[in-house]
RNA sequence: GGGCUCUUAGCUCAGCUGGUAGAGCGCCUCGUUUACACCGAGGAUGUCGGGGGUUCGAGUCCCUCAGGGCCCACCA
């Protein structure tokens, strides 16, 4: 094996780079379609990878989470599997609204026309800078295309990104959820969905964001602690007489439509059945029973209003109570009062109209307190309240029509059907299942999908106008082979342009789809569904889902949902889940926290190797405590890949002796024997680990191992390597060291590619083909085996008696304060007999000139005499 | 309120189907320039959160208590 390409010095530095281009020239990591087509579904390994939102910023924990996945992909490609791993951005939706706004200084106004050379007023602002009178409005085209400009340059960035940390992505497997293949996809499915009856439009209550205005789903909820107060308020009997309850909204008094009490509750039993009038507006509800209703709380019985929380429209919907809505969609009170206020109410109605929350109800207590309808003074409480995880005022709840897709939270088979499908996935860790169940079995409501908003895949139905402009029938939808549609652009079928908003006419739905709705997808958009069958059926179902663990609601649920809705099945064979990134402290990472640091640096201060073996060495589901000013575990994995390196040059760099026999065959020495014996045991173990997604074990016992190999064995028999101790012993040790880092550096291949992937190229570069190689990259290298070891995988033990007597050598020499060099006269070192075996080795490693052994069951230094270190 | 998960050396964590404590970092001592100073060798450090139980034997299984974290939950 010529060593001539050896470096002098490897080096970490540049190796991104330089390989980075070398498997982008080289196709290293491009799905081969043909060798899928001939192999089949089985021959292909197929990872559906989450697509980062491409407004947001990647963080540190994304880098965790991907190398996950890549550790799985670089695994599978070796074991000969065929990879399918593409990488998608999801541009669409309202982070990337947002980012535009700021970033341009403008907001979307869609009364506006198109602008043909709009030149945004600003270039590169930032969030700080959002204040939303300073922002231009422009037209809805104007706003999308500043939308996909953007995004267009973050992606590349990410791309980069992931480059440098190594994700062996299949590059030209891309796609982009706001781009018109997954715009078909997503509408093509939805109008499926509606086919089947499982998508649907219905006015309702609805969870609603006022800053944002728009609808948001179930899954987008936050609960924060805000702080309010109970306000005491009395409602006035027939009789006179007055029951007080406590609200901590007492501006949706208005509202008000019922009191509820629980049914066991011997306070309001008498009132069952009869009515009462609100303070203030003096207009008559029923008091009725319910058992949501709690007895402990507050005073034991509720208002219920038109909407102020979930459980008013519970209260609503199954005590078949009346609306009185006061709550506009820009989170301000009506302009007009609701039915049931009349005379004197109106006048105080008049008062809150067009105020905000906030306001109306500092009003209304000042009002309360005057009419001596406030009991006393509010008192102060913290509560949790519902919050659209993006937005920053409290969710209110207004009737609205929006459109649903079944989610199981209605429908008892669906559900079950949808837990099963749960079932068929083997999560890893296996817990992370639960978090799914529990969603699952808490739904309560089905999939708000539309979005009023501007930013994302319209939902592609118009509908017919009566005579009157209303809409009436069915939604009228496009063909599949139309799609992607605008029907805010496109005329209905069936219709004149002229006719779009007139009675008798059509007009576009306007609203778009929550970007949830096309994530759920990312299966059928990477893999070609309908528009590629031949590939779909390659790839779907999946092998593997890689996510986060923090979006088991949002994306692995609606993924699930959709591929059973449309395929019947699961979506993929293994959920993937990584914890999240926590800082010493043991809280989450966040930016107000000031504790995020920006990957791309890291990758360049410690290098993408370093940074991946921190990764790898967390466990999936697992939380990973990072700080940022003592980065102790990329420190280690910097370590191990510039040892990897040396130790692989300091390997290459022996020759066998001239004639030597090549192989396993030259390999005859116990001690070399038995070091090859334990590696087989390593790579059975790291195997298994491997299969199991447990790349941090697999990690774990290569690297303790490869410490043992260059600390212990490599000092054992570097002396007979050169050649000490003759030409087959010479022989023996130099084939199974250069064997032994040909199988630690696939080993560690998928957690460092760089490193690896240097080392390989040094003795089976792609124009050598080497003796024994394998060609080309080490990534396409095939994983190492047992067999190929040529040694039986039990070993003996050897190697670890040789190592505790090297360790009593060597704590002889460190205690009497002297070189690990001197020479040693005499030495007497007990241990079983079995020892002997390496009694050339270690003697030539400790300098020892006179050895002996005494049989025992420990290993110990009996004797030792230090010579003298021979002068400079 | 329900669920999941964690609590092992100063720190970060391994300890798989129960057999009597491990790694790395940090710390202390020593060494070294023909693989590696982005280095090497040696050393010290733990009533495995508390309490019960099963067992010949428990960090490992069961119960219970305490604390951390996360998810879910009907916000009066």
């Amino acid at each position: 094996m010529s060593h001539a390409s050896l470096p002098d010095k490897p080096a970490l530095e540049g190796l991104e780079a330089k390989w980075g281009a070398a498997w982008e020239a080289q196709g290293t990591y491009l799905f081969d379609r043909d060798a899928a087509v001939a192999g089949g579904p089985d021959s292909v390994y197929s990872i559906d990878t989450p697509p980062p939102t491409a407004s947001g910023s990647l963080h540190i924990g994304h880098v965790f989470s991907y190398t996950h996945m890549d550790l799985a992909a670089r695994f599978q490609r070796m074991r000969g599997q065929n990879l399918f791993y593409p990488m998608g951005w999801d541009d669409n939706g309202l982070p990337t609204e947002r980012r535009v706004q700021n970033y341009y200084g403008v907001r979307c106004d869609p009364s506006l026309p198109y602008s043909a050379d709009f030149t945004p007023p600003l270039e590169g602002g930032d969030n700080a800078s959002s204040k939303a009178a300073d922002q231009v409005p422009i037209s809805r085209r104007n706003f999308i295309e500043l939308c996909e400009r953007l995004t267009a340059e973050d992606e590349k960035q990410f791309e980069d990104l992931w480059r440098t940390l190594g994700l062996s992505v299949d590059w030209t497997q891309t796609y982009r959820t706001i781009g018109d293949h997954a715009q078909r996809a997503a509408q093509r499915a939805f109008l499926r969905n509606l086919a089947r009856g499982e998508a649907y439009r219905a006015d309702a209550p609805t969870l609603w964001d006022v800053t944002f205005r728009t609808a948001v789903a179930q899954a987008e909820l936050e609960d924060k602690e805000v702080p309010g107060a109970f306000h005491r308020v009395s409602f006035h009997t027939p009789d006179g007489g007055t029951i007080d309850i406590e609200t901590t909204r007492p501006e949706l008094i208005p509202a008000c439509v019922a009191l509820v009490a629980h049914p066991d509750d011997p306070r309001y039993q008498p009132y069952f059945g009869t009515t009462v009038t609100t303070p203030l507006f003096g207009v008559e509800v029923p008091v009725m029973a319910h058992h949501l209703a709690q007895q402990d709380k507050g005073s034991g019985i509720a208002m219920v209003c038109t909407f102020g929380d979930v459980t008013d429209v519970v209260w609503w919907r199954e005590l078949d109570l009346g609306l009185r809505p006061v709550l506009g969609k820009d989170g301000r009170i009506l302009s007009d009062a609701p039915d049931g206020i009349e005379g004197a109410g109106l006048e105080t109605y008049a008062e809150l109209a067009g105020k905000t929350v906030f306001s109306a109800k500092a009003r209304i207590v000042e009002l309360l307190r005057e009419s001596g309808d406030l009991k006393g003074e509010p008192r102060p409480i913290t509560h949790p309240v519902k919050f659209f995880e993006k937005g920053d005022k409290p969710l209110e709840i207004v009737t609205t029509r929006q459109w649903y897709i079944v989610n199981g939270a209605r429908d008892e088979e669906l559900n079950a059907r949808l837990l099963q499908r749960g079932r068929e996935v083997d999560f890893h860790p296996d817990y992370m299942r639960v978090r799914y169940e529990n969603w699952v079995g808490g739904l309560s409501g089905d999939w708000l999908i539309s979005r009023q908003r501007f930013f994302g895949v319209p939902i592609p139905v118009w509908y017919r106008l009566d005579e009157n402009g209303e809409q009436v029938g069915e939604p009228i939808v496009p063909t599949e082979d139309q799609l992607p549609i605008d029907p805010s652009s496109l005329t209905a079928p069936g219709f004149d342009e002229a006719q779009r908003g007139q009675p008798k006419g059509f007009v576009g739905e306007v609203d778009i789809m929550d970007t949830w709705a096309t994530s759920s997808l990312t299966p059928q958009i990477a893999g070609g569904w309908e528009d590629d069958p031949e590939l779909f059926g390659l790839v779907f179902p999946y092998d593997l889902r890689s996510q986060g663990q923090d979006i088991i609601r949002t994306w692995l649920f609606s993924t699930v949902l959709r591929a059973e809705l449309e395929h019947g099945v699961a979506p993929w064979k293994n959920a993937g889940i990584s914890g999240f990134i926590v800082d010493p402290d043991r809280k989450k990472m966040s930016k107000s926290k000031g504790n995020v640091v920006t990957p791309a640096g890291m990758l360049d201060e410690h290098g993408s190797d370093a940074v991946r073996y921190w990764a790898a060495s967390s466990r999936l589901g697992t939380d990973a405590a990072f700080d940022p000013q003592n980065p102790k575990q990329i420190k280690i994995g910097r370590r191990l890949a510039i040892k990897v390196l040396n130790a692989a040059k300091f390997v290459y760099s022996f020759e066998a002796p001239a004639g030597a026999i090549s192989g396993t065959d030259a390999i005859t020495e116990p001690l070399d024997i038995d070091m090859l014996a334990t590696l087989g045991e390593v790579v059975r173990t790291a195997t298994q680990a491997y299969e199991g997604y447990d790349h941090a074990r697999a990690l774990e016992v290569a690297e303790q191992f490869f410490w043992t190999f260059t600390d212990d064995y490599l000092e054992l028999v570097k002396e007979r390597a050169y050649g000490s101790q003759g030409a087959q012993g010479q022989a023996s040790a130099v084939r199974a060291l250069q064997l032994a880092i040909d199988v630690f550096v696939r080993l560690f291949a998928p957690v460092i590619p760089f490193a690896t992937e240097e080392v390989w190229s040094w003795t089976h570069g792609s124009e050598g083909h080497g003796s024994g190689g394998y060609g080309g990259s080490v990534h396409r290298a095939p994983w190492p085996t047992v067999d190929e070891l040529g040694v039986d995988a039990q070993h003996g033990g050897l190697l670890p008696l040789v190592s505790a007597a090297l360790i009593g050598i060597r704590r002889a020499k460190t205690d009497a304060k002297a070189s690990q060099k001197t020479p040693v006269t005499r030495a007497v070192i007990a241990g079983p007999t079995l020892l002997e075996l390496a009694a050339g080795d270690l003697a030539a490693v400790g300098r020892i000139a006179e050895l002996t052994f005494s049989p025992a069951d420990e290993v110990a230094v009996l004797e030792i005499e230090l010579g003298e270190l021979p002068p400079a």
